[in-house]
DNA sequence: TTATTTGCAAACGGTTTGCCGATTA
DNA sequence: TAATCGGCAAACCGTTTGCAAATAA
């Protein structure tokens, strides 16, 4: 059972075959295409089709929305137009500028520094998005 | 003559009635509504349409795109599905997840933060997103 | 003059939704 | 069985674009 089915036993998600799919190649997809994978909704479709090709893509946008409106998922809108999601484990972005590349990140100091600006301005900091974009440093 | 004129001028913009008008909405958006003021295209279009209703929204679009592709200003998504535009002056943003309500803020210390990240992935800092979104602190 | 820009309306593309038969708990 | 879900196709909505007339330099 993958670690998105748990997830929505836990919050009392109701489960169907289709979902239990999605969830499957959501919680596969970065052991399969590693940390950098970011599929847009599209993109997963695909995936989830070549599981069960009967799965719409109106069922994928449902879940995909379901799943985020649970906490399981965080959508992104790295470029607008074309939403992504993953699993909900609230970590950086870093964009490469040239390639498109997404590299995660976490940091412990500007986690702190967003809590503490927060409080300055009044505000209880209960999410935060933190973007940044880069050219690779020649060696 | 507004800020954003005068810019174009700089950059070799071509300046046309239309553009004219909707530089000075947006270089007076800030004096007029505040720091807060993050309108959206269509609302940008009906402040233009005020002074000038034969501006169309498509005009409001082109412009505003060219505007961001020189430089002059920034778009956000802050919603999905909705862009805003407004003077590229690099802050950050914390939104009040009650009342949409946006507020300004810059901090040299997350600034720096950011850079020494970027290198140690490898990468140069380019540009950068940081938006928070937080509840009032109740006094 | 000549390249560029604008207004209009139609097209576009990602996303949502109404209907109704199928499925879950 | 009762409530919810899924497939299909149409609708939606912010944004873009082709075209012919208007305008900046």
């Amino acid at each position: 059972m993958s670690i998105i089915e748990e997830k929505c036993k836990q919050k009392g998600v109701r489960l169907t075959d289709q979902r239990k799919i999605i969830a499957k190649i959501l919680s596969e997809s970065k052991e399969v295409y590693g940390s950098r994978d970011h599929p847009d909704v599209d993109e997963l479709h695909k995936r989830v089709a070549a599981l069960d090709d009967r799965i719409s893509i109106a069922t994928v946008y449902r879940t995909v929305k379901l799943f985020e409106e649970s906490g399981i998922l965080v959508k992104h809108d790295f470029k607008a137009g074309k939403a992504r999601y993953e699993i909900n484990d609230d970590h950086n972005h870093l964009i490469d500028i040239n390639s498109g590349e997404i590299v995660e990140f976490v940091d412990k100091d500007i986690e702190e520094l967003q809590v503490k600006i927060a409080k300055k301005l009044g505000y209880n900091l209960v999410d935060h998005k933190l973007e940044l974009y880069g050219s690779k440093i020649k060696k």
